[in-house]
DNA sequence: TTTACCTTTGACGCATCTTGTCAAGACAAA
DNA sequence: TTTGTCTTGACAAGATGCGTCAAAGGTAAA
């Protein structure tokens, strides 16, 4: 599994697009794209629909990414990271599993 | 295990405290302190530091149900949640078994 | 019902963070 | 040097987060 800026980079490349052209198939800024490519920037859902849409790349795959990136960005650099994601992953869980909601 | 909201409600609840107290004692607005038990607001780090201090509470274990509390927040509602917690436990993993950064 | 007390709610202003835009800088190839 | 591409940084506007405070809700006792 990658970060999304390495998946939507890999596809540019892959569609021989340059930086200025994928801006103009995408209408993303081409400084944004290059700070999203190389994840300096996240990308907003807005963008990420975009990604999908016009490169034709599975949309769950990019959430998935997406999603992954915004929770590394927040328990990445803690040493409890693991557990609070345990943690995380147990609510989520407990939540799917319960048949009401609040 | 529990959020952050619940545990220190409990603590609150079992030093018999009012709400006016606990406020006192931590330092905290009366209004954040109700919201925060609540899980309407999250608490700041330092209101975290506040809770383990004051209340006496190990610093992990907060640490870890308030983490757990952001990353529920991003994927809580999201169909793909429970794939985008495994990847990104798989870079958490991945970084501390790298010896070097970046 | 009135009073007293505790908790919750909501509005406000201020600070911080995000986002998009743009121009300049860096770098490589010709 | 010139050209083409990518990256960087500064800026403004908008969004979000935060603390403060007063008012509203709720409850129990008188």
């Amino acid at each position: 599994m990658e970060n999304l800026g390495k998946i939507i980079r890999k596809e540019r490349e892959k569609r021989k697009l340059l930086l200025r052209q994928a801006s103009a198939l995408l209408e993303i800024d081409q400084a944004i794209l290059s700070k999203i490519e190389r994840g300096e920037r996240k990308a907003t859902k807005e963008q990420l629909l975009k990604f999908s849409d016009k490169y034709e790349i599975d949309e769950e795959k990019l959430m998935v990414a997406w999603l992954a990136d915004k929770v590394y960005q927040i328990v990445g650099d803690e040493k409890q990271a693991l557990k609070a994601l345990k943690v995380a992953e147990k609510e989520v869980k407990y939540k799917t599993t319960v048949k009401y909601e609040n």
